[in-house]
Order: C-alpha cells, then sequence, then structure tokens
DNA sequence: AGTATATCATACTGATCGGTATGCTAAACG
DNA sequence: CGTTTAGCATACCGATCAGTATGATATACT
C-alpha cells in the first residue's frame, strides 16, 4: 500500500555510476546525484541510504557490469593469456567512450579526505580480492606446469595489479587505448618462459 | 618599515608539505593548514595567496626535496641502471617513514571533484616532464649503444612511469616497502638485452 | 468511499568550505 | 616621540556540504 515510486531504482543507480566515475566518491555532492538522476533528496535517501551506502552499491553494480570479465579471463588456458585478457579487458573498462575514463575503484581509493576511510578501506579490500584471485590462478599454473616453480605467484600477481593501478591512473589522466595497450605490450615482455 | 613576521614561511610551506601528502589536495582544508602550521588564516593567505597558490609552492618544495634524486638517476652510467635508480629512489619517497605514504603528485591528480580541474592538470603535466626526460635518456642511450635501436623509448618511459604510478597507489593504501621491491624485481624483468 | 501508508516536493538543519573585512599591535622610519 | 606600515586576531561572508522534518499527494487495502 502506499504511493508508487515515480522513477526506476536500477536506472537511477546506472546514474550514479556514472557520475560517481565522472567525479570521484568525494567529488561527488547529493546533489550532483539528485541532479543528474532527476529525483529528490528525501527520494534518493530513501531508495538507498545514505551516500556511503549509495556508493558500495553502485561498486556492486560497476563490478557485476564492468569487471566482470577478469572471471571469464581467468579460465584462459594459460596463465599468460589470462593475464593479457586481464589487462586487456581493463583498458577496455578505462577507456570506455561511453563512460568517463578511469577506474571507479581506483579514482576513490587513492586521495581526499579521511572522512570516507571506511570507502578508502573498502576499495582496498575488494581490489585485494582481485590480486588473490589472480595470485590463485598463477600458483594453480604453477602446479600444473604452466608457470615456472621457480616464480613466485605473489609476486607476479602484485606486479600484473601494479600494471592495471598505473594504467588507471593514466586512463584518468588521459591516456589512449593505444598508449595503455603499448604499456601492456611492454608489461608482457618479462613474462617468464617455461624451462624446456 | 612595519611589524615582523611572527612565524618561518619556509617551515610552514614543510608543514603544508606534510599536510598536503597526507589527505591530498581537496581533502586538505585551509583550517586543516592554519592548525597544523600555528597561524592564523589571514596569515596564510598574506603569505601564500590561496589554496591553489599554496598547493603549487608546495609541489615545488616536493620536487626540490624529494623527487631530487630523479636528475642524478638518470646520470647513471647505464639506462638500466637509471631505471632502477629511478624506481627504487621513488620507493624511498613513497615510504618514507617520516611522511605520509604514497606520492603527493600521483594522489592529487588522479580523484576529486572539477573544481581543482587545473590542480589536476598541473599534476599532469610535471608528470609528463618526468617521462619526457626518461624517454630523453633512453633516447639518447639507444644512440650510444646502450638500448636495443629496435626498442621505442617512448614506449619504454611510458611503462616505467606506469610501474611508479602503480607504486604510489599501492603506497598510498599501505604497501610496504619490501613489497614495493618485488614489483620493481619483477618489472626490470623484462628490460630488453643488447644484441651482441 | 474511507483510511492507512509510501512517495513526493519544499524547505530547512548545523557544519564546513574557501576567502576576507575590520580593528588591534608591534616594529621601522622621520 | 609620533606616524606609518605590515602582521596579527577575531569575527564574519556567501556558498555548499550531508542529511532531515514537514506536509501535500497518490495508491492500496478494508
Amino acid at each position: 500500500m502506499g504511493r508508487h515510486r515515480e522513477f526506476d531504482p536500477d536506472e537511477a543507480l546506472h546514474i550514479a555510476l556514472h557520475v560517481f566515475r565522472r567525479r570521484g566518491y568525494e567529488g561527488t555532492s547529493i546533489s550532483d546525484l539528485t541532479e543528474a538522476m532527476g529525483i529528490t533528496r528525501p527520494s534518493l535517501y530513501a531508495a538507498f541510504g545514505n551516500k556511503e551506502d549509495l556508493f558500495r552499491r553502485t561498486l556492486d553494480l560497476y563490478e557485476r557490469q564492468h569487471l566482470c570479465f577478469a572471471h571469464a579471463a581467468l579460465q584462459a588456458p594459460t596463465v599468460r593469456e589470462a593475464v593479457e585478457r586481464l589487462l586487456r579487458g581493463y583498458i577496455d573498462v578505462l577507456t570506455d567512450p561511453t563512460s568517463p575514463p578511469g577506474c571507479l575503484g581506483v579514482n576513490g581509493a587513492v586521495a581526499c579526505s579521511e572522512a570516507s576511510e571506511p570507502i578508502r578501506e573498502e576499495l582496498i579490500a575488494r581490489r585485494m580480492v582481485n590480486e588473490n584471485n589472480l595470485r590463485d590462478r598463477l600458483e594453480t599454473a604453477r602446479a600444473g606446469g604452466d608457470f615456472p616453480s621457480d616464480e613466485d605467484p605473489a609476486d607476479w600477481a602484485r606486479y600484473v595489479v601494479s600494471i592495471g593501478l598505473g594504467m588507471a591512473v593514466r586512463a584518468a589522466s588521459g591516456a589512449s587505448r593505444e598508449e595503455l595497450q603499448r604499456v601492456v605490450d611492454v608489461a608482457l615482455r618479462g613474462w617468464p618462459t617455461l624451462p624446456r
């Protein structure tokens, strides 16, 4: 019973994602959001809780909609190919012409005040999940002979994620897709070869 | 003629650097600064202009005091050693125990609102200067036979800077010195070998 | 129809933002 | 000494921040 909601929460969340990607977490004001969504402040708070809650739900949508390629990438036949798909797929996300450049996760986690410390930690934790997934993939590859036994999966996972972070910063600064492709080209030059 | 200033502007600038490194450009309020410096708002504005002016002067101090190692690093006998000194020296800056972790330049350039767009562009420009210096060093190395002639100096400079950016993000997230050293270890694995 | 309830629009809260006007105080000049 | 001038302290400016109280409106149930 009661009045019907006059907006689509899912559509509104997509708009929030767009705004947050453009302006970052702290750089986005509630007014920015309500204006873009076409709803009022009380409607936003009723539907999504406070700003932090909304950002977390936006993060979920971002991972579900834009970072979902990672799961498939990790299942490539070889780790080397998995890593390459990971990085190339990430470039697609970072330079998607229909979205503001850069990564929602990286842009939010780096700077700004300590009022949003919980958000910073959340983003660091989510990033760590991805790094651990990659490390696990490298470990199974090593066990299966697809990765040298004298190499440390954690070291390589950390390295690959660092490359991703660097590209995310560059993308936020306006780097082109081609530029980033060249970073990946060079980054994969050192991929360890199997002893034979 | 006139009253004497009761604080040391240079010391105040050092404090500003510390605060900006901890909280970022937008995350730092004027009140944060005056409180840490122990001076009043009018004194700050009289001595340093507005927030943007102060941040630029802080950037100058940061480069002069913490990024000065780069110039010496580039003069190492081999490019490969120059790059290694660049990255290891950067780790020292990122994890200096007497300063907040991370890089003033990177933390400021990534996120936050568009009110500080001029600062973002300034930081991107300063970063580009460093990348160009490295590219030039790679070019002279190539001309001198210290770097393969079929490799692109711009590609490698971009790659090295990207590694640096990735490490800066990690450092801001609390990465240890050892972790970052391992990133550099792996990153340099792919350094091109000279034909012989 | 009548009532309960959820959503709407408007306007507001106290806090904080970057930046400044005003008047006081201390030092350098005559 | 007295005037000038620069730095200090206080208190303020309008704007904006995240979040909310209030009352009108529209739907669903009885």
